[in-house]
DNA sequence: CTCTATCTTGAATGTACATTCAAGATAACG
DNA sequence: CGTTATCTTGAATGTACATTCAAGATAGAG
């Protein structure tokens, strides 16, 4: 009889953003609800709980990426310099100073995954999804010649995606951008000869 | 006229294993006096207060790190032999499911750097000197002509420390050692090639 | 053995928090 | 315009927590 008033997907990348600020344990209900607009009650209705919250913003954050990867590899260049793109985007999201472009997953993945054995689920499907993603761009950057033919693209990808997690914990006490780019762009040689 | 009770030293590592399985946040002070075995009024005294326990703790683990590092390289084999056993023993670290071997600068570093400068600044600091000693290793290889000599050690102990992170935080999701042990394989070839 | 400075103990304190709930508001429908 | 189902609000609840403190214990000095 009456729809919810909120924007679920705006919610949840408030909620992402307040998560990715100040980390899960430490981010109250009260932060929350300044981030989203949302009072108590409606975040308990909507989510059931702190932790259903942290859920669905887990998931909103995966919808959001794949848009993103999907949009970048859709630039007609060669797969190996999209590739190359994407890691650009990342370096200048880890040097912009805003503390919310952290990575949800890596956030969350080093301070709750030990505990709740869901969520460290949820993350590892999700980062396996991404390094699925990754390893069809290598497939595809192997069958334009771009790669070698002789390398196992899975594990190319899963290298690659250690590179990027090592590269944002990196950043987090070396915010420059000379040195960041330059770590970026060795991961991008070791992975492209 | 009276010392204290308690080994300052076991303490702390105590106090790291607990920050390391449960993360800062959520390891509450009964947590402590459970883990090191000393009551509040004890760890407020020698301590002041839980941060100034993290604190310490952080300084104790970059002790322990030190120690462990310098007898690792005290064999006297190559330089490179010695850096691929170190990094062999991270995966080992990261394999045993004893979650307390995580690697407290990286789960600090992902849950609070961003919230408390000093912190991140202790933590930066523990990571470069880190960085300085693997930059050294690297010299001595090169003067075992084992690597290039026109490869520039500190970047190149920047992305080796680069790698160890990403190894951890991916370990967190992938703890199989066969996965774990090839990605470190790939990390070693592209450092010392 | 006595005294005293220091350490240890753990209950008490106040705060901050996640969660609940009942009253109030409002959109959709007839 | 009235009804009703649903959403919104925010104060109330109980819990869990970091921190304090005063009483008790104990090692060392004399």
């Amino acid at each position: 009889m009456r729809n919810a008033e909120f924007d679920r997907e705006e919610v949840l990348r408030a909620t992402m953003k307040a998560f990715m600020h100040k980390g899960y344990a430490k981010t109250s209900m009260q932060d929350l609800k300044k981030a989203t607009g949302l009072h108590p009650g409606s975040i308990y209705c909507a989510f059931e709980n702190k932790r259903g919250l942290l859920l669905a913003a887990l998931e909103q954050y995966r919808l959001d990426r794949k848009t993103e990867f999907d949009k970048l590899f859709a630039n007609s260049t060669l797969t190996m310099v999209n590739l190359k793109a994407y890691l650009d985007n990342i370096v200048l999201e880890c040097v912009s100073c805003d503390s919310a472009q952290a990575c949800l997953l890596t956030k969350a993945l080093n301070e709750i995954a030990e505990q709740d054995s869901e969520i460290q689920q949820v993350i590892s499907n999700n980062l396996s999804m991404l390094q699925q993603a990754i390893a069809e761009k290598f497939e595809q950057a192997k069958a334009e010649k771009s790669i070698s033919t002789n390398k196992d693209c899975h594990h190319l990808a899963r290298y690659f995606l250690m590179g990027i997690c090592g590269l944002r914990t990196f950043a987090h006490t070396h915010p420059e951008a000379q040195v960041l780019q330059q770590l970026a762009e060795q991961l991008y040689h070791d992975v492209s000869q």
